[in-house]
DNA sequence: GTCTATAAATAGATAGAC
DNA sequence: GTCTATCTATTTATAGAC
């Protein structure tokens, strides 16, 4: 029947969901194609049957985990962007409590020192994102700053080791992105 | 006379400006110890005598790659928060061109997943910047904002594989910190 | 397709001579 | 303090059995 994956795609796509998760929270560097395949109850040598690198990996898992991220929203479609930032900036997400949180932010400096095919994925994942704030906001350059703020405050707050700066550093993110909202020059055209 | 350095210290300053370069460009995990050694013209073994792990020479680095970049700022003393975001965001400060890039932005996700030493480095050199910000714009949530702009719109606009896009993100974090700067509500106090 | 075994390379850290 | 040499561990990737 159509819906039923094979044994290969089903290998595959736990080894994908391992990967979006390792990946996100640890980065590249720091997870082995031994720890991926463990999680996904495999042994290494199976790996190079379904993807042709460490580094192809990588790329479509962090497709994958964007995908993840995106399913976990609380609400299916936010209707405005103070809802959008209340969920992405929360402490939860900074803390990955459910480990499904947006690589865009959990990766964005790892992504510079990556090959083309990485950067190409993350590029497009990030113009998704962008497109969505700008869906919510009507004005592509106020877009722009909100997604800033979000993915740039979210991956700020994570690396700093006081919890209370960390805090402060995301309400103040989403009184900004609120703030951008309610400005003066929506605009829908 | 007390401004010679002892060749120790010589030697210690050179390992610690090589690391600060390798490491703010190409990341923790990415450079070896004996990359840096190289750059600074020494040897394997010598290190252990000037600093205890990897690690400890990571956090010290952000450190100094933070004091290179604030002392290679166009103006000693940048008056206005448009004057500074200018220099920060522009395409030479993404594009390194000149090894003295801000450890901030270039290493933000990469802390996430350090020690703790290396994080309460970052967080005080983050504390600084945000604290510079505050001078200038007189408004601590503002500065928060501004610094994420800045801080997040330098780290995003690298992982980008499009020059216009990213272009384009640079160009709209400089008209979001120039805005907070001109909004109403500016507190001095 | 998945397994075990291994090749081949690299890196952090230490030992001991000078 | 700096050097050469080495220990030990890890990792990506491949080979070949089933």
């Amino acid at each position: 029947m159509a819906w039923q994956e094979t044994h290969k795609e089903q290998s595959r796509d736990r080894i994908l969901e391992s990967a979006a998760m390792l990946f996100t929270h640890h980065g590249f560097e720091q997870i082995s194609i031994d720890q991926v395949m463990k999680k996904a109850e495999l042994t290494r040598g199976a790996f190079y049957s379904h993807f042709s690198s460490k580094s192809d990996l990588y790329a479509q898992a962090i497709s994958k985990a964007a995908k993840i991220a995106y399913k976990r929203k609380p609400v299916d479609c936010p209707s405005n962007m103070k809802d959008f930032s209340e969920y992405y900036l929360s402490a939860q997400h900074r803390d990955d409590e459910y480990k499904q949180a947006c690589p865009l932010a959990f990766l964005v400096s790892d992504i510079s020192q990556q090959d083309s095919q990485v950067k190409a994925t993350y590029t497009k994942t990030l113009k998704g994102f962008i497109a969505q704030a700008q869906s919510l906001s009507g004005n592509r350059e106020k877009a722009l700053q909100s997604a800033v703020l979000m993915i740039g405050g979210l991956a700020l707050s994570r690396a700093i080791d006081d919890k209370d700066f960390s805090n402060e550093l995301l309400a103040a993110c989403k009184v900004g992105v609120t703030s951008l909202s309610m400005e003066e020059g929506y605009d829908v055209s």
